[in-house]
This record gives C-alpha cells, structure tokens and sequence, in this order.
DNA sequence: ATAATAATTTAGGTAAGACTAAATTATTAT
DNA sequence: ATAATAATTTAGTCTTACCTAAATTATTAT
C-alpha cells in the first residue's frame, strides 16, 4: 500500500483511462490523447511508464491499449472521488451551477488533503452523487454500482427518470437545464425517428426533440 | 496587463520576495533559497529568469538581491489574498484550526480560479484579516497599511492587544493558542529581562514567559 | 591591507512531461 | 492477397525547475 503521492499528470491519465475502460474495454493510445488533449505520441511514453512503474498502476501490451491494475484503479478512485465531493461542494456551498464545477474541481481535485476530503464529504453529510448524477466513489474507494440505461436505447411510450449527465460541456449542461433535463427529471418519450436518431422527449410542460449526440450522454431509469 | 498564468513556482518566488522584501531591503539569494527549501544556485537561476521577463517581475543585480516591480507586485499580492482568503474560509466553514490551514491553503492558493475567490470573499462577507490576524489585501489588490509593532519591543506596564501572529509553525501556533494568546487577545507585561530578552506576559488569568524568538513574531497594538 | 569566510553565481546535469517527424504495425477496402 | 489507410510507437528535442561542484565576488576579522 504505497503512498506515495503520484503527479498531476499521472492522476490525470489514471481517470481518464478509468472512465474510458468503464466499458471493460482497455482504453486506446487516441482516445486517451484526445480526452487529455496531448498527442499519441506523448501518451505512449507515459503509459509505458505506468506499467513498468515500481508496483505498476497500468496493464499495457503494445496495440493493445492499456487497463489500470488493482493500484491503479485505486488512485484513480482517489481523483474521481476528489473530482465529485469538489463539485457537490462547490454547488452546495458556494452557489455554482451545474456547468460551472467541473474546471475548478478539475484543478482542485489533485491538490486537496485526504483530510480536505473528509471535511467537504462529512459537511455535506457524504453525499451519493455528483451534481451531474454520477456516482461518488465511497471513501474506502468503492464505485457504487450503476443502474442506468443510456436515454437513446428508449422508444416511444416508455416512461423514466434522468439519473445522470455525462458531459463536461458547460453549453449542452446550460441547454439541457434550460429544457429541465437534469438529474431527478420524469420524462416521457413520445417519438422516435429511426433516421436520425432523435427522440421526441415530454418533460414538464416541455417537450423537446434530442438528437442522438445528447441521448448518449443522458442515463436514466425506466420507470 | 498582462494575465499569462505563472506557474506556481514563479507564483511562490514572488510571494516569498514579497515577504522578505516588506522592511525595504531587498531579498537576498540565500534568505530565499531558505523560504523555498530550495538550494541558492537554483534561486539564481530563476531570479535571473525573472528579472527579463517581457513585463519584469522583479529588479535584479548580481549580488544586490531582488526586489519586485510593480507587475511582480501585483501577481505576488494576488496569491497571498488568496492565500490567506483561503485560510480564513478553512477555518469558518470547515473548522479548521488555525494551526491546520497554512499547508492546506499553501496548495489551493495556485489553482483556485478568480471567480472562486470572488466567491469565498463574498461568502464571509470581505474579511480583512486571517486567522492568524494577517491583512487581507483587498479585490483590487492593495495591502491594507499594519499598524503594529513586535511584542519584542515591549516593555514592563505596557499593555495591548494581540493583532497578529507571524508564523507558519503549527507547534508554535497550538502552544500558543493554549496560552490564550490570540489575534484579540489583551495583555500586560509584567516583566522584562535584559539578558534573554524574555517578556512575562499576564493574559487573561494565565501569566507566560516569552523568549525572543517567540516575542518577535507577535505583532500587537499598545492600548 | 590581507587572509579567511561567507554569499553568490556559473557551468553542467537530471527528471518530467510534453512535442514533431519518421518508422512501424494493424486494419480495412479492393 | 494487396494496397491503402489508420493507429501506434520510436527517436530525438524542448522547456521547466531543480541539483552539485567549482568559480567568483563580497564581507569580516586580523
Ligand atoms: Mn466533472
Ligand atoms: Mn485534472
Ligand atoms: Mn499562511
Ligand atoms: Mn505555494
């Protein structure tokens, strides 16, 4: 159980490839440069060095893209942890909005104390969820289990509830606000277009048409 | 005016220049290389950096030690309201003790937003003083004038009131606290040594003896 | 005024973490 | 099965910010 407190960027590079593995697929060099806007190049280097770290944080064979080990995914639990109590506090108690949090706890997740941690998770009673619905990590850095199916996989008639929004995109979380589509929402489908995609939604008294770009990134239960 | 991000290591040169440099003289390469933890050779080399930037931060002449220029000025006040904004927040939302917040706000003060400090400062209402009775410089960046003097200067019968207390040093700051000596603390002297410039203290009903390396670091108002 | 000492600077190196350009390996379409 | 394309890796640079060792300059004591 090492201790040792790993760089920014490593932090970095751990949660992302966590969220990219989230589908049991290893996470590609790419996709890894575009989600930490660096080039493919520079993510080969650090990965190789991830995996042949003292006890190694990556699983990484050449073509094959990378998957965190057992300390690996702890350490990024660690960041995703920071990440979301940071964002619930900045809402809670600093009046930000939804779209405002994500770039300052995307600063602030790597410098706060385990300490800091405890204090904002026990002021706001350990909180369950982030702003945008995602699960927190529990302080022992358990991923609570997820129940949620992508708003796209729904037809007309079903019935549901918005559980999360996953996107960082301060436009599209302004837009879908404004549409009442945040965590918590009922909605209703009531069309679909096999064409395009889209999804004629009945939330409220709105009723919007959502095109597949955004249907992929609201989850929600059937209900 | 310009607002390139310094880095946090050029933001720490010019927050501990700032603080040498506050009796007038100017700061030398080994009083700063102390304050960093950081060996003279390397302070060299950054001060020169420093000193030709395209806006100077700080004026520079071999052997003479640093001071800073107005744009040095400027960035070096921004980090120190954050700073010390932030240790004042530490202690009022999140009950920390004011020997706990110096290290916690050491690593937040370089990565909040301004935004976020605009926010914590309206939160508490615009303090003027942290928790260790240091002045807050003000939104547009001005260091309120201090009118104190050292406890150091203190004689037997003269009496005051604690103002603030200058130092980083978590043991020294408990053992005091525990004295009752405090940012608004009354005292009286009672008496004084000249041979180890010890000051016996009354405050409150506890009466303490002082060394010089304790003295020199409360400043205090007479009253 | 000199010599010893202290402070400072120079020179040369290292480690992180990025980049570009070129080479290699995989995948896809013909 | 080949050829074209896409993904990935290698090799070599660069910047930042440190370090050590050696040289230089300043200060202090004799
Ligand atoms: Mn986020
Ligand atoms: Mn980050
Ligand atoms: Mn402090
Ligand atoms: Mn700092």
């Amino acid at each position: 159980m090492m201790k040792q407190t790993l760089t920014i960027s490593i932090q970095d590079y751990l949660k992302h490839i966590y969220e990219l593995t989230d589908d049991g697929k290893p996470a590609s060099t790419n996709a890894l440069a575009e989600r930490l806007k660096i080039k493919p190049a520079s993510v080969t280097g650090m990965v190789q060095k991830l995996a042949s770290a003292k006890p190694a944080l990556v699983e990484y064979q050449k073509h094959q893209g990378v998957t965190l080990t057992k300390e690996g995914e702890r350490a990024a639990l660690e960041v995703i942890r920071h990440h979301r109590l940071l964002e619930a506090w900045l809402v809670q108690t600093l009046g930000y909005s939804w779209d405002e949090v994500h770039d300052e706890a995307e600063r602030l997740e790597h410098v706060i104390s385990e300490d800091f941690e405890r204090r904002i998770a026990a002021a706001m009673g350990h909180p369950l969820r982030d702003p945008h619905g995602e699960p927190i990590p529990t302080a022992d850095l358990k991923m609570p289990l997820e129940d949620s199916t992508p708003l796209s996989a729904f037809r007309p008639n079903q019935t549901g509830v918005v559980q999360s929004v996953k996107s960082a995109d301060d436009d599209l979380l302004r837009y879908l606000e404004a549409l009442g589509i945040t965590p918590g929402a009922q909605f209703e489908v009531k069309d679909y277009s096999s064409y395009d995609h889209n999804l004629t939604m009945k939330i409220g008294k709105k009723t919007s048409v959502l095109g597949l770009n955004i249907t992929s990134k609201i989850f929600v239960e059937e209900s």
